[in-house]
DNA sequence: CGGGTTTGACCCGCGC
DNA sequence: GCGCGGGTCAAACCCG
């Protein structure tokens, strides 16, 4: 996508934080917290808009990263992603304080009501219930649910059909992944192929929302982007759905080294959390995730959600690898 | 010419 | 019921 135009509002000087190491070799491809200290980094999971995993983790040095270099961005640095994603969507509101790998699954909404969140690590992330109302409201918006299913027929039905058929079969929302990136840029390289279908401003910020859609044929991903309005050097990118394909980038990379389409990479604290030095938490309260995550609860590991769930919506450089 | 972007109009659910 | 605001549509436009 060849750039945005000049009527973008003028863009802040791009401060990137401190960065640590991945495991991949080119020095663009860092990350660091969203308060720029090093450490683990924590977030959310969720399975429902009923439930929510929280997890800490931390970049080991050389043992692998979240981001496939192959694919990674070259002109940002990934933050976190967030579930205080809501807050930055809210300027004004009161900041959770910690950015956070979540699921913004939903009812427009990453956690459940009456949740809360604290991770025992140096960087603590709270989402208290205010948060959550706070959220609530702000992620009552909605989107149209078109009547097709993933069948690929994107026709557009006859208005009043549309509406009828809308009106009747409320789909259930995707899963959201949101993602913090410290760029100058808005529209982040992640592997895959996007068209813009809309831009819309938003209420209190001088900065635009972005809408894509993936240009893949019967992919049905989307995505917003826009620029967070508490820091203007912060992009918020979120993504919505699942991918059913594999990415242009990721096949081009894996064709290149041989591998198959299906490796990805994960970070070796998510692949051995056991061997990590700092403390994990995870809470949860969907009954699928808390049966396993108590299972490892004891040996102070943490186990993901969904492996499959999480490589189809994260960005292609933030693939994790099936153990 | 095909594919992507721009942008005003439109739709729709929610809150008041 | 109405207005607001987020999300989407689609025609016009742009560009390689």
């Amino acid at each position: 996508m060849s750039a945005e135009k000049n009527t973008d509002p003028p863009r802040p000087d791009p401060s990137f934080g401190q960065s640590f190491p991945f495991f991949f070799d080119d020095p663009q491809y860092s990350a660091f917290c969203a308060d720029n200290s090093l450490g683990p980094h924590e977030g959310y999971f969720g399975g429902d808009s009923s439930s929510y995993m929280s997890y800490t983790y931390q970049y080991l040095g050389g043992g692998g990263g979240m981001f496939d270099a192959s694919v990674a961005p070259s002109s940002y640095e990934v933050i976190s992603a967030t579930s205080d994603l809501q807050d930055h969507l809210n300027p004004g509101g009161s900041s959770l304080g910690r950015g956070a790998l979540g699921v913004v699954n939903d009812e427009n909404h990453p956690l459940s009501p009456n949740s809360s969140i604290s991770a025992s690590s140096s960087n603590e992330a709270i989402v208290t219930e205010e948060d959550v109302d706070k959220g609530k409201k702000e992620g009552s918006s909605r989107q149209k649910v078109k009547g097709c299913e993933d069948d690929g027929d994107h026709e557009k039905l006859k208005k009043g059909d549309e509406k009828a058929s809308k009106k009747k079969e409320k789909q259930p929302k995707e899963p959201r992944f949101a993602f913090l990136t410290k760029s100058e840029v808005d529209n982040l390289e992640d592997g895959y192929r996007w068209r813009k279908y809309g831009q819309k401003a938003v209420k209190n910020s001088p900065y635009p929302r972005s809408y894509y859609r993936c240009t893949s044929q019967k992919c049905m991903v989307k995505k917003r982007v826009e620029r967070s309005f508490q820091d203007p050097s912060v992009v918020i990118t979120t993504y919505e759905g699942r991918h059913s394909h594999l990415s242009p980038a990721s096949l081009r990379a894996n064709a290149a080294i041989g591998m198959l389409p299906t490796t990805y990479f994960m970070p070796r604290s998510l692949s051995s959390l056991g061997q990590s030095s700092f403390p994990q938490t995870a809470s949860v309260h969907e009954p699928a995730f808390q049966r396993r995550v108590e299972a490892h609860q004891d040996s102070d590991k943490l186990q993901l959600p969904d492996h499959g769930l999480l490589q189809d919506m994260i960005p292609p450089f933030c693939h994790a690898q099936l153990p």
